[in-house]
This record gives structure tokens, C-alpha cells and sequence, in this order.
DNA sequence: AGCTCCTTTGTTGTGCACAGCATCGACTGT
DNA sequence: ACAGTCGATGCTGTGCACAACAAAGGAGCT
């Protein structure tokens, strides 16, 4: 079977899975703002399918908290409040940490191949500084992060926690246009720190400089709402 | 509005609630093994609604690692590798650490009674050894503890990370009739000495104690494994 | 004018019938 | 006797029609 009838013969569980992450990017990446409101029939049409597999997919997001439904209302994308948010931030500054600690594990070629792309992507970010680039050159090196530790507990949770609070920073960045060339350059250095310290085989620093990086960011991000 | 016609008359989201809590229950109790396959039908038809509000809870379920459905097969509860249970018990001391180091609060009165509550109920564990008894009262007592902390994100990937590994710990004690007894003493001293360190106001040494009793926990559940 | 009630409209939630799929067993050809 | 195939069976997945529900708007009364 080639990729082709794949793609056009989907079973149930590929299509829920698309669907799943189809729908979570563009929450992610604010196609879907905090407080908006979706149509499961728009959605579903849109789709091709009709409401009862989408609905399995929306409740999937409401577990994952990225997603509310209310009978008679509507379903709609939640917000974090900025209380929860600092919990979330100095949660994920510890869970980065971990990352180097627990079951850490050398990148092989792929990853390393995968590293190095990141980089020319962000390099090329500061040209041309795109809030959607950045937030999806963002979320993949964290995602490749991810992959230096091969807990897969650890990983999920930290996916989880990532998905939740990562499109409001991009909401903030988005806010003020001024600070996303300074972003992206904070951002390069980040990576160029992170694949320094891989370069030289210690995750654990790697870890160590994600976390001081992602504290920075969230002090930074607190800046723009009050200047706001 | 009495209770009672609050009972007889739940919405659709306290129902959901109520049906997802109880199946819950039933996994982590082992009233469904892992391995065991589940009828959408028969449990439908035990909670008196149709399959479709129920396949609502089971697909929560899926995502929470507790259900897997393969279309023309069956639902079956999951069962936990020893790999991803040792990755998960090596997080889960970590997350007990942070409990007592992110955002701890004093419990209050509310809090105090059910604290002592718990205690006279593991007192009468070690005359009256039953598993499922055991198994209740420490999950009760473990939700009681994530209480100290104010971190709802930590509060969730505590409790989701303890319901998908619970069950196997139970299943492990068991298995072992004999070591019932000595793992009642020995949670009976968990207890204690955590309480002590709540009565003089040291989370961070709750969290330690707690931290070190999961730890031990799990090493005497490995003897136990190549016991049989 | 302002308030109350009711109707209308659009949404998510539910029940049911059927499709898709995997498994098992019987049947048939060799 | 045996292997392969085909059909029966029972499961989850899907589509559709309708119920439950909440919010908005208008009619009618004070």
C-alpha cells in the first residue's frame, strides 16, 4: 500500500489522530483565540465527516484542556488566567530540568539532522519575524527537546503543559510587534546555547540553560502585560 | 432545590462526571483487571443511558491511559509495562518533592479532620488487611496530601500519573497475600511520620517523607515481581 | 417607558439504526 | 487429513434525527 491510498483510505483511529492534531495546531497557533467560539457542524463539514467522530476529537481536546463545551452555548477555546499561567511556568522550569536528569539519552543522527534545521529556521527568524514562524519553530524545538530523554511519562506531561500555555505567549508576543525581533534573537541564542552544551554530550546543561531560558521568557512576557 | 430531586434530575455534565469518576474507580480498584474487556452495551445499560453518552467517558478515559478501544475488537482496560512503571514512579518521587517546594499551604480545619480520619482508618487496616480497603484509603490519602499544594497543574499530572499506576501497585500486593500485613504497618508509618511533620508546619518535610515512602514502596513491589 | 413573559433560534447532548472491522468456526476442495 | 476460504457473529465507529438547553428578541401588560 503506498502513501497515496493512505491518505485517501483512512482508517478510523489515523483520521481521529489527524483530525486530534489538526485542530490542536490551530488552537496552538491562535487560529482558534482563547474565548472564540467553534461549530462542531462548520468543523465537521469542513472535515468531511459528519459530527459524532469530530465530537470524539473535541472531547479529547476538553480533557486536555484546551477545549470547553457548554450544552446549549457553545464550545469554546479556554483561556489561562495569568495566576495559573505562573504555576504552569515554574511547573515546566522543573519538569526542563527533569528532562536532563531522568533517563536522558544521546540525540541520534535523525534528531541531530532535526537540530540542525531548527537552527537555519530560526536563524532565518530574525529576517523576517513571523509570530506563526516563531510559534511553530518554537513549539518544534521543544518538541525535539523532548526527545533527549527517553521518559515517556516525563514527555507527555510536558507536551501537555507545553500545548496548554504555549499560544498565550505567542498571544503575548503577538501583542507587541516591537519585542518579536528581540525575541527571535533571544530565541537564536537559546538554541545556540542548548546545541552548544549537545554538542559536548551534556544534556544536563542543555536542560539546565532550557530552563533559565523559559523562567526568562515568562519574566519578560509578565513585562509586556504590565506595559500593556 | 433539595438534594433529592438534584439526584434524580442530573445534567449532562454531572452525569458525565459521575459515570467518568465511577469507571475510574472501578479500573483503579481492579474491579476491571487490566487486560479485561469492557462491553459498551452492558455498561451503557448497568448506568441506565445509551452507549453514546457513555462512549463520552470511555474516550476521556482512552485519554487519560486508563481504556484503550480497537474498533471490532473490544474496550480494554490497560495494562503498564515494568519500563514505563519505573519511569513513572522515578517522576512521581520527583513530583512528591515538588509538592512541599511549589506553592505548599497549610491545611486547614476541613482539611485536619479529614487528615485524621484517614489515620484511624489505616489504623484499622493492619487488624483487617483487605486490599481494596488499602487500595481506597491510600488513594484517598494521596489526593488528601496534593491538597497541601497550591499548583493545580502539579495537583493534575500528580493525580493522572497515581491513577494510571495505582492499580498495579495494587495488583502487586495482591498478589502477595502474605506481605499485606507488613505493607499495612509500613503505610501506617507513612502516615505518621508525615503527619508529625504537618503538625510543626514542614511541607517540605511532608513532601520528603512522602517522597521517600513512594520510593521504598516501589523497591519492596520490584522484590516482590521476581518473588513470583 | 420599562418590565415580564414567551416564542424563536441556534447550540450541544442523546438515542438509535446501520456501517466497518476483526475474529472465529464451519465448509469445501485437494 | 489438511489447508484455505468464506460466512456468521459481535464488537466499536458513524450518520442522522430529535431532545434538552440557553440566549436573544419581541409582544403585551403595567
Amino acid at each position: 500500500m503506498n502513501i497515496g491510498t493512505k491518505l485517501i483510505t483512512p482508517n478510523a483511529r489515523d483520521r481521529f489522530e489527524r483530525l486530534h492534531a489538526e485542530i490542536r495546531n490551530r488552537i496552538c497557533l491562535l487560529d482558534y483565540a482563547p474565548g472564540m467560539r467553534l461549530s462542531e457542524q462548520v468543523l465537521a463539514e469542513e472535515f468531511g465527516v459528519s459530527r459524532t467522530p469530530l465530537r470524539r476529537v473535541l472531547v479529547r481536546l476538553e480533557g486536555e484542556g484546551l477545549l470547553q463545551s457548554v450544552q446549549g452555548v457553545g464550545t469554546f477555546v479556554t483561556d489561562v488566567e495569568i495566576a495559573e499561567l505562573e504555576q504552569t511556568y515554574r511547573l515546566r522550569l522543573e519538569l526542563a530540568e527533569l528532562t536532563g536528569r531522568l533517563d536522558p539519552v544521546q540525540p541520534d543522527a535523525a534528531l541531530w539532522s532535526e537540530f540542525r534545521e531548527l537552527a537555519d529556521r530560526s536563524h532565518a527568524l530574525i529576517g523576517d519575524p513571523d509570530p506563526r514562524h516563531f510559534a511553530q519553530i518554537n513549539m518544534d524545538f521543544f518538541l525535539a527537546l523532548l526527545r533527549l530523554t527517553e521518559n515517556e511519562p516525563l514527555r507527555d506531561i510536558s507536551e501537555r503543559l507545553y500545548f496548554r500555555t504555549a499560544r498565550i505567549w505567542l498571544k503575548s508576543i503577538k501583542a507587541s510587534t516591537i519585542n518579536m525581533s528581540e525575541e527571535a534573537i533571544l530565541f537564536n541564542r537559546e538554541v545556540d546555547d542548548i546545541l552548544t552544551a549537545l554538542q559536548v554530550g551534556d544534556l544536563h546543561a542543555a536542560s539546565l540553560i532550557q530552563r533559565a531560558h523559559i523562567s526568562m521568557s515568562f519574566q519578560r512576557m509578565l513585562m509586556g502585560v504590565v506595559a500593556h
